[in-house]
DNA sequence: CACGGTTGGCTAAACGATTAGGCAACCCGG
DNA sequence: CCGGGTTGCCTAATCGTTTAGCCAACCGTG
């Protein structure tokens, strides 16, 4: 195949100067070209299968509709993927396109990253986390714009996109509560996220709404070893379940700090004899699929809007970068919504 | 922050021409620069803290160093993570990155996204899909080089890289026989991938070195609906082990045909009151590790290869685009291997 | 001393777009 | 018929690199 071909191949054709060219296939305004030219143009631009030089556009232009994705985790998690679907998704519907990058957690890679980044030149950086934490912005980024997602910072001044755990937790929880529990038992790991402490919240909260008190019992806590990876998690949902439901008086419903747990939970609940929902109902947390669907029966659970946060992230950071000075109010922190998603691990308690 | 300095600040700073620090910074060969104001050059660059214009760079040597990553899920599966993942640092290993598109199966979209990528003058395209099939090229892709990950095309001129079904399918019942099993249950979909043949060829591969004649009334399949969910596959996975399961003589062990499948068959298997791994052994594919490890016991399985098939394939596209024309053999696909993973799902069979 | 060969570096033309500014040609009123 | 305002388009500079080709200075030699 021959050369690509570029706007002075279209300029000639149409029998105009490029500078014809760019006016017409990019509308500028305020320039005045006959209805005549434009159609020759549009109709050579065509004929030709004319796309501009992306590399040569952005080098005039200084941007180059591209955005950074950086993230630590890519691949344990489908999170991951729902959360870059959004993004990429967003920025494809703006014509934009996404650089992707991943850090492993590694600080010297994360810098050379960044830094690849910005040699192409891309207009800003969305930078996630796999759970939702708080972190610190790596300096290499300097003054890209960069919004965060699924991560807190401490600087108030950059924007971020976080899932609204208390309002997740208090689904979750009213769940249980509409379905007649008062009971209502909660496992959580150790470590200590916002995740955590806005799920608790939540928790409190619907049970305060429902008029039942708080009793520290029934929260269990275990320490997560190792932490946050799949098999870890389910085996301290198991142990944190088997406290609850071997004391004296059991809960009548568990409210698990994600999914994974939920799945140690039906271990300890099968193997007490309990059956699920008939003498437990259980709740998790996350929405992951390959776990609510796996187990049996499936779990009912509130979802992490991933995707929607992917394309929110974007959607921040295109407003960053077109607006001029450093608009963000003070309220920089977009929350969004956990919806339930029910499934069958929730029914009436059992009639004492 | 000033604007970002360039190659003139470079060679205003050392005292030198753009050409010359060219030159010294990407270490031309034949070209002659004294020590001493290679010195001046190195030092001038990175005391300025000088990063070239990967744009400008690219406008002119025709290499983006950049390439293409076009799957048509990223989403729904971590298999699509691990992928992109290998690709990603095998791509920053060599200097380049990932530009990700997405197009949910989507024809026409994937055609403007394919159109987006080639604008921006990728230097080659990794063409996923997420679970092993045949796929044609668009044709947008026009002569760009390409390599198929995790497909099969039916052009043998493009390479491909696909996991090795037939060594993995073979390890799993290999692994059931060496535990002394020789009743062998498999259960598959109806759907005809390259993934059932091969995982079925492997099966009848083990049987056969071990003696032990090929029962067809032992491979049940079910179709699964809606196809390749993971509740439709959960499903099909039950209904197929239980068939298995209360039939006549049944198997001692169940080869599954993917983790979520073998989910269905734990619960068949509760349902009919047999202990997992005691009364009937259990073996996956895929070591989906939400699956694996959210079940109990945990599911032994069949690795699919995905990090290293992402980095091969990227690493078979940079050999293609440094070549000059089409040296590819006619042996273009590259099967990798599939380990297995032991968890607690296989024991030997129970005395009769 | 004239001259050919090295050394070491510079000049300037690309790459493919965008865009500020200019300039003919035309129209129209006085 | 002249002059000023439009209309419609073109010229040329620019973005930040790479790279082909040139050239000055120097050195040793016959």
């Amino acid at each position: 195949m021959a050369r690509r071909i570029g706007i002075k191949d279209v300029a000639a054709a149409a029998g105009v100067s490029t500078a014809t060219v760019s006016h017409v296939l990019n509308r500028v305004e305020g320039k005045r070209i006959s209805e005549e030219t434009r159609r020759r143009v549009w109709k050579a631009a065509d004929e030709l299968g004319y796309a501009p030089n992306g590399l040569a556009r952005g080098l005039r232009t200084q941007r180059s509709q591209t955005i950074g994705f950086v993230s630590d985790q890519i691949a344990t998690t489908p999170h991951a993927g729902r959360m870059i679907l959004g993004a990429q998704e967003a920025a494809a519907a703006e014509g934009l396109v996404l650089l992707l990058v991943n850090t492993s957690g590694d600080a010297e890679l994360e810098r050379t990253s960044i830094e690849m980044l910005l040699q192409r030149q891309v207009d800003g950086i969305v930078y996630a986390a796999m759970y939702h934490r708080i972190v610190e912005l790596p300096e290499a980024l300097g003054s890209t714009p960069t919004v965060l997602l699924d991560a807190g910072s401490a600087d108030p001044a950059v924007p971020s996109v976080v899932p609204d755990e208390v309002q997740g937790g208090y689904a979750a929880v009213r769940e249980l509560i509409d379905h007649g529990h008062r009971r209502i038992g909660v496992t959580v790991q150790t470590v200590d996220l916002p995740a955590r402490q806005g799920r608790l919240e939540g928790y409190r909260k619907a049970l305060a709404e429902a008029g039942v008190a708080y009793d520290p019992s029934l929260v269990a806590a275990e320490t997560a070893v190792p932490f946050n990876t799949v098999g870890g998690d389910v085996d301290t949902g198991y142990r944190a379940a088997r406290r609850l439901l071997t004391a004296e008086r059991r809960p009548t419903a568990l409210f698990c700090f994600n999914d994974r747990m939920a799945a140690g939970a039906y271990r300890a609940a099968a193997e007490l004899g309990l059956s699920i929902p008939g003498d437990l109902s259980v709740i998790g947390f996350d929405n992951q699929e390959l776990v609510c669907e796996s187990v049996h029966p499936q779990l009912s659970t509130v979802q992490l809007p991933h995707y929607e946060m992917g394309a929110r992230a974007v959607a921040q950071l295109l407003a960053l970068t077109k607006t001029p000075g450093r608009p963000p109010g003070p309220d920089t922190k977009e929350l969004l919504p956990c919806p339930l998603v029910a499934r069958a691990s929730v029914t009436s308690p059992p009639r004492l």
